[in-house]
DNA sequence: TTGAACAGACCAAGTGTTCTGTTTTACGAT
DNA sequence: ATCGTAAAACAGAACACTTGGTCTGTTCAA
């Protein structure tokens, strides 16, 4: 439907339509309307996530909204996959943009880069935004079927990415998915903590005493080795 | 407002009005509305879970709803109040219910209690609409202001009552409530991690691998000196 | 008889979807 | 090079429906 922009395998490649459309044109409406959605995903949750809500705050039209996205349930969707892409592409091609699951510089300490995963990733608009998708699928069967196939590409592109940068301590090799996946869980329910803590500090405490638990069960890998197949 | 179900202090004790009504009835009003909340809660969720299919679900009308609930956020706190009960009466007085703060019966190990924990606290309707309101209110500021008393005093029953219950490794002592945090973080990240584990194993997997992190940090303390001081 | 408890109608505001127009753009014929 | 055209991209009105709140009236128990 809409050529260029996002990544369908085109399967019927032969006697397609001749490309039309403007590939930069639609990349910065779709771009303005995932900004409103991940905003207000972040700011007033779900629920109140409306389409007028997000025509207005994207200052596009009625029109060119379910242009794009035929229904709000298209628009999750598709939010959703705008919001893993940067992930599931990381440490695949050499980008430019931060490694997301290595944030921190250098070869820090696990409990830095912990620290750093929180900051820089989680407890982000977009962290916050992922979980109110999460949340909402979980009761809404239509939105998790549509999103699982995603959840999953990107929870093994997590797996074998986090391979290449992480280790779990020896003899417990098979680990390291389950121990981040303990990770990623605490992390997405101290979302819920953070509101109520009239101390930040407790937060910041509780990442640092997970570091501290989590750091005799694995830790970071040296960074030399793992460019062996050199991107393009 | 409600007599004798509820406990506000009732400050100004004299001069009151004849206790009109029927305590038993509101009650069980009370009771079918809350159960409809908290089973809307955990299927449909937070913004499905809107004043009409409460009324339906629980049976009574649309002016009983309103008579003890007169708003939608005032039927959310009292809910949350209501889910939160439990616990904060818990270990205080030895009631017939159980010990939702240490389900598993007897001296179990941690592991044992951390599942017995995520399969009989958390992972259950109640828990799920906990959760389902705490997220909501990440978002919703007037529901955040009228829960968060009660949810500082859950707190710190709850610290309150672990520190009965459990102890922290030795020199370490006053990490106690901190791991109990981190604790209750996983277990809340944990239910938006369930909808999409094909195998429920991994789950099960997660918890146990959890409690082997955590049992080198902490311990249960044994039953037989925490009755010093004798109930009513 | 009084007020709590319940019943149900009513309303303005907002929801997501569908619809018909208008503008913009690329491409192919000239 | 430019012109016509078809499709993409956008604009906005209208739709049926649901939401939460308010209202008046009725039943029940002390």
């Amino acid at each position: 439907m809409c050529p260029g922009t996002e990544d369908q395998p085109n399967v019927i490649s032969d006697a397609r339509p001749p490309m039309r459309g403007n590939p930069a044109r639609v990349a910065r409406t779709r771009g303005k309307i995932f900004d409103a959605v991940i905003t207000s995903l972040d700011q007033v949750g779900y629920s109140e996530c409306s389409i007028n809500r997000v025509q207005t705050l994207a200052g596009v039209s009625r029109g060119a909204l379910t242009h794009h996205f035929p229904s709000k349930e298209e628009m999750m969707v598709k939010t959703l996959e705008h919001l893993l892409a940067p992930v599931r592409g990381t440490a695949l091609a050499g980008d430019q943009e931060v490694n997301l699951l290595r944030p921190s510089d250098g070869s820090d300490s696990l409990q830095e880069q912990l620290h750093a995963l929180w900051s820089r990733v989680i407890n982000t608009r977009e962290g916050r935004a992922l979980m109110e998708i999460l949340v909402a699928a979980r009761t809404d069967k239509d939105l998790s079927q549509r999103i699982s196939p995603s959840l999953h590409a990107y929870n093994d592109d997590f797996n074998r990415n986090i391979a290449n940068l992480y280790q779990a301590a020896e003899g417990h090799e098979d680990e390291l998915a389950l121990l981040w996946s303990i990770c990623r869980s605490f992390m997405r329910g101290l979302h819920t903590q953070v509101p109520y803590e009239r101390d930040p500090k407790i937060i910041t405490k509780m990442v640092d005493l997970f570091g501290r638990i989590m750091a005799p069960h694995m830790s970071a890998r040296s960074l030399q080795g793992d460019r062996d197949e050199e991107p393009i």
